[in-house]
DNA sequence: CTAAATTTGACCAGCGCTGTCATCTTGGCT
DNA sequence: AGCCAAGATGACAGCGCTGGTCAAATTTAG
């Protein structure tokens, strides 16, 4: 039925162990046999049995994901970078919900990785920002790639795929400048969570920059909900005076703000400019849509699969694996943000 | 490191083949000889290695599940279900997204079971209402579940799981007639899915049995959209008569239809009631909080999988294949929904 | 208490692949 | 040409389990 190594072998007249060697990259195999067994593997479009090879090899060829996050948007789309990368290099995925809170979640996952035989794990916020979890995975050994906030690559880590939320920030912070607001307020996230912080930092340099100075009053702690959203924004209306911009630490806030923006019949863009962050099918669902930066969940994931690979892959190109991917939001403008409502004032 | 099948049978006193017996549910072996075996299972925590059992085994140990749902919520939770549900069976979840629409999906579905050598599948709208998807499975020998509309069990097939959207619908109805509403509309979901002429139905017969009638006016066709949402309520609330009463095929369309409302002025529930469908989170994040049916989708997915596992045991107790689970989503009354809008009148 | 039926174990092959180690090539050097 | 080391390739065992066969042990029924 399906093509196995021996047949891939017999059509390429080598034996098996050398088709073995090709399909794990090993060393000292000459080009033109390599081009042969290349040759026959297409042509018999052989994918290896990756329950032999679990079997029969002390690597693994699964990788794990363990998520708890709120945003099943964020999951899909991660779980869909996941999913194609692990495709292409013959990879499966095991995905693991969990929740990150537990006092038991190291054990859990160190119990996960021994279980299931894990060749490496990605891990998303707020498993990457988590240092015991790490240090464990070190311990044992294992490969992991973590996402996460940040813009200059690290000399001495060399597993992560780094999100410049902070460039990010200050673009969207720009933008709102541009458009002439000087009164801009923030939204936080969850201070838990890096991106918050950083995403804080572009803000506040952006305006900085600009030679103005940021109102404390204006940035308001909350976390990564649409009722936070709802809650910031009815401090921001609340106060003396209002900011005519906000700026959201993602688009569940901002989505939050704009709804309370309706409720008080704030008009948006006219009256209040709001800008989110993910560019989420959220953005788009909320009226007037959100300016937003648009994070490409499913290419960063699959940049970090490629990541974990490279680590697990014995005979990689050692060059390669320091490269640290760094991926940077990009601004996208919808109606949700104008000049209007600092040119009334 | 990890227990293997030969230390549990070491630990039990008995030999490995009654062990494999065990562990597959095979006839002819003793009460307490099986306890004893179970016993040692537990204590040694033994997990079967699944790559083992894949390779030596013409039956696979891990099922797919396909999907294509712009819901992300939705399939989130249908992971969780069916996760849950493998990991107490020892089996393996394979996540397949992909598209329905693709001319190749059925050959992609074939590829897809060939190549990772699937026990089964796990289809949930819209493939579980594709039938040359059921067919070509049926050609393969495959066994699947289908997570469909319906409410009466077919004495034909038996790898169903059942949503009552028409008793549910019905309920819902029901609730707004209660209250008093007598001009009630329904937003259509897409057509092509049954459950939206399920819960359209349920909300007729609801209607009719009050000895009141339909008004075709009031039933607007439309998708599965927060887009379809606002469209449908622009046209209900352009009629010279408005209804009292909005009934939505599921949340998101609710979701729109609220927003229409907020735009237009319309308090809610004081103005006009709407209710939803599935409690996704999506209603609780609207304001006011969307009145909706219960769809207790993780719980559904853990039955579907649950099933699957009888039909592919070989040894399963005959009866219970035949069980068809049936589910109602439950009425959960917000904010959304109340008799204000009708006592006006 | 015996014969028949049932339960259990010993043993083997083999799933498709990798790891180890032995063997065969190759090419550079004298 | 002859020799040797390094490089390329192959033979073979074994990963943990299932499925089959058959014989031995045990239970059950008559």
């Amino acid at each position: 039925m399906k093509a196995t190594i021996n047949d891939v072998a017999k059509h390429a007249g080598v034996s098996i162990k050398t088709v073995s060697r090709v399909m794990n990259n090993e060393p000292s195999v000459r080009q033109d046999t390599h081009e042969k067994v290349m040759a026959a593997i297409n042509e018999l479009q052989y994918q290896p049995n990756s329950a032999a090879r679990n079997l029969a090899s002390t690597r693994s060829y699964s990788i794990g994901y363990i998520y708890d996050n709120p945003n099943a948007y964020y999951i899909i789309d991660m779980q869909k970078g996941l999913l194609d990368s692990c495709k292409k290099h013959g990879y499966e995925l095991l995905i693991h919900p969990t929740n990150a809170k537990s006092p038991g979640i190291v054990d859990e996952v160190k119990e996960l990785v021994n279980k299931s035989r894990l060749a490496g794990l990605i891990l998303t916020p707020p498993f990457s920002e988590m240092p015991h979890i790490a240090a464990a995975l070190e311990e044992m050994k294992v490969d992991f790639v973590r996402i996460i906030s940040g813009s200059t690559p690290s000399p001495t880590v060399n597993n992560c795929v780094l999100i410049d939320d902070f460039t990010a920030a200050f673009k969207i912070t720009n933008h709102l400048l541009e458009l002439g607001h000087t009164d801009i307020a923030f939204l936080c996230g969850d201070e838990e969570h890096s991106s918050s912080g950083e995403r804080l930092a572009g803000f506040k340099a952006a305006i900085t920059k600009r030679g103005l100075h940021t109102n404390p009053k204006y940035i308001v702690p909350g976390h990564y909900s649409f009722e936070s959203g709802v809650e910031g924004a009815k401090k921001l209306m609340a106060l003396p005076q209002r900011p005519t911009a906000i700026f959201a630490c993602n688009d569940e806030i901002a989505a939050g703000a704009l709804f309370h923006a309706r409720l008080m019949n704030i008009q948006i863009p006219e009256q209040l400019s709001i800008a989110g962050f993910e560019n989420s099918p959220f953005s788009r669902q909320t009226w007037p849509p959100l300016t937003t930066a648009h994070q490409p969940n499913s290419t960063i994931a699959a940049q970090a699969a490629e990541l974990l690979f490279k680590h697990t892959r014995p005979n990689a190109n050692k060059a390669q694996i320091h490269a640290q991917p760094v991926f940077i939001p990009e601004l996208v403008v919808r109606e949700s943000t104008s000049a209007q409502a600092c040119q009334k004032k």
